[in-house]
DNA sequence: CGGCCATTTGAAGGAAGTCAAGCGTAGTGG
DNA sequence: CCACTACGCTTGACTTCCTTCAAATGGCCG
């Protein structure tokens, strides 16, 4: 872990993400900023916490993906979610806290602490309406990897995508950077590589994605998330 | 809902469990009795929670199971997690929380208020260990759903079950009730009730299992958690 | 007894998995 | 500059697990 000093144009999508989640104030954002000036980064492959260790402090994503995942004794693995800037590792409100997946970075990740909750009201309102989401998404896998087909599955995952991406600013062009390799996206949709890769080219046949290279694009995501029935949950009244 | 009163022998199983996520003293058992005095009963597929409305006072299961469940438009119906008694209904720190999913009755519920948070620093603790359960349940679903195979869903599934009933004292003999009938299990498991039905046939013929009118038996747990790969998850340290 | 619901069974089809090989491209080192 | 490697993507042929459709059986209760 190297500390390396930021500009506030290069982190600022996390916190653009948080503030959308509960409205920050000036000395939420300057607690923050304090954070962010002693971030630090991790090379993809690395671990952010380890299944069945205590949980230190949370850590606020500040760029880059990372990943929770879980592998059976034959090698077996599956992606449970995707943390994304601007979002928490290792938040929680127990003491004694442990962590129940490990969570692995997926590319270069820049990270930092996470103020500490209790200290500023608008941030623990920003944290508990994040957790809520954090359930919101994995109530979503649960559906996808349940009761859908292939298709769907990495459709719906792609508009998820898109939502959460497109509110920390990270969207251009309808389209979004993602570090994700098909064997990746095969072990978040729970389908094996060679599925993914016939699936992904009949997508792209249709015109419904393009993907190249990293990178994203979805042609019409309203049409394509009204096709499969695609919906963006909330988690708060407004 | 209907007030009725219990006594407490038919109520303390959920206590019972609750105690064992953080050792509860004599002034948290009195305010959680006082709430279990005005405790409802609900008939089977009634909401205890409606996604997308407002969440109000959190609930406390004290005997019945209920269950999250999301319906795609087409009508394929997907459980998320099971709620057993002694579990929560609708707890979370957010101010205008709103219910991401739906929480329906399997059978006749019984539940009362939780105690709100922040009276008793023991119960806070016990909500928020539970919350932690709760995301760990939803990881494992994640994974049966993804990577396993019909037969490893439904033994995960089963001895998961086990394990939360047996922390209530609902397991007798090894074994345990359970309203579910094979189309829930499909709809949990994310399979058709034909392929559960013809699943359940070899588990029983291979004497794994024994599942006759609501009452489940699984002949050995151990040895069957160890076949699987079943590991039942910390969320705290000792 | 009759109706209803859950379970069971059979036969056939399809979505996704497995195995194995062939590409393309980027990085490395002689 | 060109092997040589490594990794990710692509393709083909074949298999399997699970679904679908449809009908039969069994238990429970009015």
């Amino acid at each position: 872990m190297t500390q390396v000093a930021h500009a506030f144009t290069g982190v600022s999508p996390a916190i653009v993400r948080l503030g959308k989640l509960a409205p920050l104030g000036r000395a939420e954002i300057e607690a923050l900023e304090a954070e962010v000036a002693n971030s630090f980064r991790l090379p993809g492959r690395a671990e952010l916490l380890h299944e069945g260790r205590a949980v230190g402090r949370a850590r606020l994503m500040l760029s880059g993906w990372a990943a929770r995942v879980r592998y059976l004794e034959d090698g077996r693995r599956q992606i449970m979610s995707f943390v994304l800037p601007g979002e928490l590792i290792g938040h929680c409100t127990q003491a004694q806290a442990v962590a129940v997946s490990t969570v692995t970075a997926l590319d270069e990740v820049v990270a930092c602490a996470a103020p500490a909750p209790g200290s500023h009201a608008a941030l623990d309102a920003a944290y508990a309406v994040g957790q809520a989401r954090e359930e919101a998404y994995l109530l979503a896998q649960i559906v996808r990897l349940g009761r859908m087909n292939a298709e769907e599955r990495i459709t719906g995952l792609l508009l998820e995508l898109l939502h959460r991406l497109d509110e920390a600013g990270l969207v251009r062009d309808g389209g979004f950077d993602a570090p994700l390799t098909q064997e990746m996206l095969a072990d978040v949709t729970g389908l094996t590589p060679v599925h993914v890769n016939r699936t992904l080219q009949v997508l792209r046949r249709r015109g419904d994605i393009e993907w190249k290279s990293h990178r994203v694009r979805i042609a019409d995501p309203d049409a394509l998330a009204e096709r499969i029935g695609f919906v963006a949950r909330r988690v708060t009244a407004e």
